[in-house]
DNA sequence: CGGCGTTTTGAGAGAGCTCAACATCGGTGG
DNA sequence: CCACCGATGTTGAGCTCTCTCAAAACGCCG
């Protein structure tokens, strides 16, 4: 599932890497296209401006997130990009893209399958902020991302980060999992995993 | 932003209607994939089963949505798709794309910039998700759904289904709508058209 | 040892969810 | 033309659950 898979050998090293500053513009509404990025460390925030001068948070970027995709087909970017702590970006020149595209197309098959892989990741976790029970959304979590065992999940960083991926607070999560160990539903393992001891979905939903 | 627009002639008169019966399933997990769908009217989830028979939700598409784009990409399913209600799909077979997509590198970028295009649109939602706030919450539709001359937007369906988008309840969307009419911040006409009094954003946050 | 971030637990309040009743609108058929 | 019906729209009241604010324990690293 990583993101850096679907880019050729030849695109991925015409890569450039940018330092940014904490509030430092990566690029402007409006302005040309020129390339999309790859954030290496730090964060990026996606923001569209109102006259007024407040902003509306389109999405931020992670570590190994790619921004600005869709620039690739569009003359001028569509929001502003900006560093929200001090960041590295890897820039991907539109032009060598494109042509790599046209010149290989299982490059182009290989970045398709990346985005449309990303699309059911998103389609999924926003399916999942449906559910409302902080316990249930563990739970869904787990369903979806179960190991080949189909008894294990590893988690990805810090309890922290995964608290912020499922759109919980990091208390309700704290709380929600020793509820859930203390339950016998799962067991808390080194390293992030979890070990479930119930099976899934077999629980009270009347 | 139509999902229509990304299919060449060619490929979109090779589609083939077909029609569903409520809980009918269209494909199972595992099974060879043999091209993509459309959902011309009612609704398909897309669901994980574990053994106990249990479904988790990945997505419910509804009209006008595409699913298993990735199929395209991969050679099995990655879930099952079941009609939730009585439905229609138009079936669009995975070689004539995949052909139409090396023949035409037009219609490959095409391709991903619908792709590129959904991205954005379903990070935003998810961003979206993270405002708590249900009036916070329709601002921030507002502020990135705005029509050109930036003080109007058209409301897609029903309250109801836009409730559903929004991720809340119907009466939360209601009442909410009903507050900020009653506070001067939107004016609502007639078609699901609602007009900004306010700037956006003009608002107390501290 | 002394910070700094993560993990954990506590207590309280608010906001949206749930259940419920009712109004409204559009379509259907007698 | 009117009665009926289902779906959407609207408002009310109570409750649950998470969020928020706070504080402390823990782990890691210089």
């Amino acid at each position: 599932m990583s993101e850096r898979d679907w880019l050729p050998t030849v695109v991925r090293s015409a890569g450039v890497e940018r330092p940014l500053e904490a509030g430092e513009t990566l690029f402007r509404q409006g302005s040309r296209t020129v390339g999309l990025y790859e954030v290496i460390s730090g964060k990026v925030r996606l923001v569209r401006v109102d006259r007024s001068g407040r902003e509306a948070i389109l999405h931020s970027a992670s570590v190994g997130e790619t921004i600005a995709e869709a620039s690739l087909f569009s003359p001028t970017y569509h929001c502003d990009a900006i560093a929200t702590t001090k960041t590295v970006v890897r820039f991907y020149p539109k032009a060598a893209i494109l042509v790599e595209f046209k010149r290989n197309p299982k490059a182009a098959e290989a970045f398709m399958a990346m985005l449309a892989r990303q699309i059911m990741d998103l389609r999924t976790r926003l399916e999942q902020r449906n559910i409302h029970s902080a316990r249930d959304r563990i739970r869904h979590y787990f369903a979806v991302n179960l190991g080949p065992d189909a008894r294990s999940v590893v988690l990805p960083g810090s309890l922290k980060e995964f608290a912020a991926h499922l759109g919980l607070t990091h208390e309700a999560l704290y709380r929600t999992l020793a509820k859930m160990q203390k339950d016998a539903e799962i067991q808390r393992n080194k390293g992030g995993k979890i070990r479930l001891l119930k099976r899934l979905y077999d629980h009270d939903h009347t």
